[in-house]
DNA sequence: CGTCTTTGACCGGCGC
DNA sequence: GCGCCGGTCAAAGACG
């Protein structure tokens, strides 16, 4: 319980922290908004290579914003700040280009530094089918097709965060055009995560090793932080569902069960640097 | 033998 | 038109 209460006051002062930059962010934008409308009078804004700078407007989504493309299936979830500056830009675009965006997101994973595997699990069964070193990020890009169902148009491109290594970034194209493959094997994967709102919490159930790694951010911030963030407050009985779903993925995980059995028996060891990473 | 991954080749868009 | 670059294809190999 102390672990619990010191972890869930380290979580709090992280997420304060994450508001405050977030917080930045916004104002930052603002200000070079404001700077390039004054600067440049033109409509569009440097039509150039925009495949480019949406990937730089991806690279400033780094602040553990970890979205589950899932829920996106209508993109009224997504509130990120990659999604919300883009829409913003795209406000005086054309309607064309808002609904080719409106199909992308993005997730980002904190993973091993040194897996190179660059493999993202979300549940969906992908096949690789390329990948490439790009110009901007000396990381190879992957790219996965939704393998699940032979008609899905759901693309998946993969490449670590150019800032953070230990950061994968997975963006999302198109949506699913059949049921989540979790839902009928939910034992099928052992990487999870999950957005609701802007409270994201990442668990990371390693089966290959003996350790496991929890990526938590606090799942109930106080009211004032939730003010503070984008005020999309959450329905209570969703905080309830999401603590149950944690709690079943949790327990269905066959290593979580052997290490709270060895946590037990007295035989697990509290290694204080695990959790004090995150 | 079927499926998946790897990787060089190829294609199309874009800027100059 | 040419070159660069991101995305895709497809043959070959790996693997269960």
């Amino acid at each position: 319980m102390e672990e619990l209460s010191r972890v869930s006051a380290e979580n709090k002062k992280l997420t304060e922290m994450l508001t405050v930059m977030c917080e930045n962010y916004t104002q930052l934008r603002n200000q070079l908004m404001e700077h390039t409308s004054k600067n440049s009078t033109g409509v569009d804004n440097t039509p150039t290579s925009r495949k480019r700078k949406a990937e730089s407007s991806s690279m400033m989504n780094i602040s553990g914003n970890i979205k589950n493309s899932n829920n996106n299936t209508n993109g009224t979830e997504n509130v990120g700040p990659s999604e919300s500056s883009s829409s913003d830009e795209d406000s005086s675009k054309k309607p064309k280009e808002e609904l080719i965006k409106a199909k992308i997101s993005r997730v980002h994973v904190r993973t091993e530094a040194s897996d190179t595997s660059l493999i993202v699990k979300d549940g969906y069964q992908w096949r690789k089918y390329g990948q490439k070193v790009t110009r901007d990020n000396p990381s190879p890009r992957a790219y996965f097709k939704c393998s699940f169902a032979p008609t899905c148009p759901v693309k998946k491109k993969v490449q670590r965060s150019i800032e953070d290594q230990s950061i994968v970034v997975a963006t999302y194209e198109g949506e699913h055009n059949h049921s989540h493959p979790s839902k009928l094997d939910a034992n099928s994967t052992s990487n999870r995560s999950m957005t609701l709102g802007n409270v994201s919490c990442s668990t990371t159930l390693s089966s290959s090793g003996p350790t496991i790694t929890l990526d938590l951010t606090k799942p109930n911030p106080s009211p004032q932080e939730t003010r503070s963030l984008r005020g999309k407050i959450e329905a209570p009985e969703m905080q309830h569902y999401f603590v149950e779903q944690m709690a079943s993925q949790l327990t269905k995980d066959p290593s979580f069960k052997a290490a709270i059995a060895a946590a037990i028996s007295g035989k697990f060891v509290q290694q204080n640097n695990q959790t004090e990473k995150w």
